[in-house]
DNA sequence: ATATTTGCAAAGCCTTTGCAGGGGA
DNA sequence: TCCCCTGCAAAGGCTTTGCAAATAT
């Protein structure tokens, strides 16, 4: 994955672009999130608040991202083998791959796939989610 | 969807031959997951359960539920719209077309779906889950 | 008689919500 | 000041689990 790597300034314009205010807690997250994470989840953004902001409420992760995802900062996405929601700084449309031994989640560019699909035309298709699993050699 | 319409002869055959017993709620449950319902949910089926069969316990409903799709008789999924696992009796390799108005779900074909991935070789690809939604006209 | 299955309730997991206190514009 | 943000705890939705009673082989 190769992360853009924003700056906090950076960062701050994007959250004050959205119309969010740049708080601490959203600016360290957002921040994390955007530079460091890999598809984390609540938790896993829960349990690095707490090594490297001090103790912050888990209500405030949840609505912290919540919060980047409504500004489009963040996008969200569910898998069927979690149960848990994973947010995604990649707001472009694209695919996933998750490996079936690790979980680890790799984007797939939808440039990189070809989709043809041949069913009635009544069925107007507007978004396609693709999920591969498999393993990595 | 084109039901197979199964009689309780060769539904009691298709649990046992899948070593599960035949019991009453079993034989209900499966027959009308098999027969009439439409990717239920757990909830869909216990409602319909309460009509038709007297009370039944929630848990059973689960339970009833996992034991046919461990069993490989129904297939189970989750969709990112909707917290709930449906459950689907079309147990080949399929995908989904979900309305998005009414939450609906179809089956599709892959026989009608060509994909053609490029992606680096190291990722070997053993299952593709594609989830179409849109609207239909 | 022995192994399953059922029902009920309680707990579990993940996420959201209500409300009071606190901080920034 | 005023509004929004935060934290805590409680509740919510869906599913699983523990245990005793009922049932099947």
């Amino acid at each position: 994955m190769n992360k853009p790597c924003l700056s906090a300034n950076d960062i701050q314009e994007r959250l004050q672009n959205a119309g969010v205010q740049p708080t601490l807690q959203r600016l360290a997250i957002c921040k994390f999130v955007l530079n460091e994470a890999d598809h984390p989840t609540a938790d896993d953004v829960k349990e690095w608040a707490d090594v490297n902001l001090g103790k912050i409420s888990q209500a405030t992760v949840y609505n912290t991202l919540n919060t980047l995802v409504d500004a489009g900062i963040l996008k969200e996405f569910k898998f069927p083998h979690s149960g848990k929601v994973v947010y995604d700084c990649n707001t472009h449309d694209h695919f996933h791959f998750v490996d079936e031994s690790t979980g680890k989640i790799y984007d797939i560019d939808p440039a990189d796939v070809k989709i043809d699909i041949a069913i009635p035309k009544k069925f107007k298709v507007k978004d396609i989610k693709l999920v591969l699993k498999g393993e990595i050699k």
